[in-house]
DNA sequence: AATTTTGGTTACTGGTCGGTCACTTTTGCG
DNA sequence: CGCAAAAGTGACCGACCAGTAACCAAAATT
């Protein structure tokens, strides 16, 4: 064993950075082209490397579009669990988990990642996926009853509140331009706040966000 | 010129009948698998012909993507029309047009169709499709100000409320299931309830829906 | 009945893309 | 240095798919 063991960036972390950056990169191309549309030359090319390299990292393409919803579910689970330890209603635990999830993954990852056209997985990796989003929306929708019952949300159904609640999220992927006017986390903030007042039982008297109170409507277009 | 012209569908009716069919049919498949993940023998198939026949009536496949999102586009421009014209406040014009175009898409059509992954579309018709896309959300926008005017909505930022809007109603194409329980118009009906909620400067103190009031949650996973 | 027009079929082609293989380059290490 | 393992490359293969061509059948027209 050396000196310094794990001072320095050891082989086998480097390789998962590697992993990571390509998984990063194909959500990106994955989200902006669809899934069967984009290319794993594609994925290579704007790595700098050639597609052989990625198959030192990624079984195949199904391997690598199942990581990227990995990832996306891994994130989506990890923010609601903080947005249930700090709201303290139904209601504001949704809007907290959501926003940080929203925030995620269209700031620190950069771009949209995507999440859509889960269709286009295949084989076992699709059950699992599957099964990671079930059990989210499950999350979710105990939360709203949740909320009902303590009052913070109108009585409603919940399966329908949380498709809306999806939809206007993942809707995000599709007009967030990050390098327009309004950052991350303000736009989950105001998304989210907004959305919300939908579901809140004493929607407030007015918002909050910095982008409903007149920020300048950057250039967004898709 | 024969007797009783027009009074059979003629011959070029029949062939407008025919496209029309196509359009449907591939916009289902273009929803489901993905813009490029579909193949033109799919649809084919789905409508007991070979691809080769399909070729008399599209002249390709970006031409036949083109009319899918021209299709919907147009539906999406007449519901809004009789929503401007049926609303008095701004807000009951956007959630009767917006509910109308819904029913529209998911009931009648029969099915999801495609509005997702316009970039998959290329040359002049992507442009086209743009336009009218654009055009739409402008529209919206200004029902959004008119709101905020007439005291229908709440202050807000236009934008982000009609790019809320959208998300919720197109998310609608991945979970919606024709022969689950609930009717399109159901459907409609109650998520345009509730997400206009969000905007609603007096909110109401309960959803009337029969889908909020408790209708069984029917099987509508995707 | 003869003929043109229309709607359709089967078989094929050319390009694209996922995936592999044989080979070279780089890197960590004694 | 010497060398083995790891990382990466370029060429290639096979499958798939949009689009085409040659050909056939059934109408409509005359």
């Amino acid at each position: 064993m050396t000196r310094w063991a794990n001072a320095v960036p050891d082989r086998a972390e480097q390789q998962e950075l590697k992993r990571k950056a390509i998984i990063r990169e194909a959500a990106r191309i994955f989200s902006r082209r669809g899934c069967h549309g984009a290319t794993l030359d594609d994925v290579a090319d704007r790595l700098g490397v050639s597609k052989a390299a990625l198959y030192r990292y990624v079984r195949n393409k199904n391997d690598l579009l199942f990581a990227c919803h990995e990832e996306a579910m891994e994130i989506a689970d990890r923010t609601l669990t903080e947005g249930e330890r700090s709201g303290r209603t139904g209601l504001e635990k949704i809007r907290i988990g959501m926003s940080a999830y929203l925030a995620e993954m269209i700031g620190e990852l950069g771009v949209p990642v995507l999440i859509l056209e889960e269709n286009a997985l295949q084989g076992e990796e699709a059950e699992r996926i599957y099964a990671l989003r079930d059990a989210y929306e499950r999350r979710l929708r105990a939360l709203v009853e949740q909320g009902i019952a303590d009052g913070s949300i109108l009585p409603m159904n919940p399966k329908l509140a949380v498709f809306m609640l999806l939809g206007a999220i993942h809707w995000v992927t599709k007009w967030y331009n990050p390098d327009g006017a309004w950052r991350a986390g303000e736009v989950a903030e105001a998304l989210m706040e907004l959305v919300t007042r939908a579901l809140a039982a004493q929607p407030p008297a007015a918002l909050g966000s910095a982008i409903h109170r007149g920020a300048a409507p950057a250039g967004t277009e898709p």
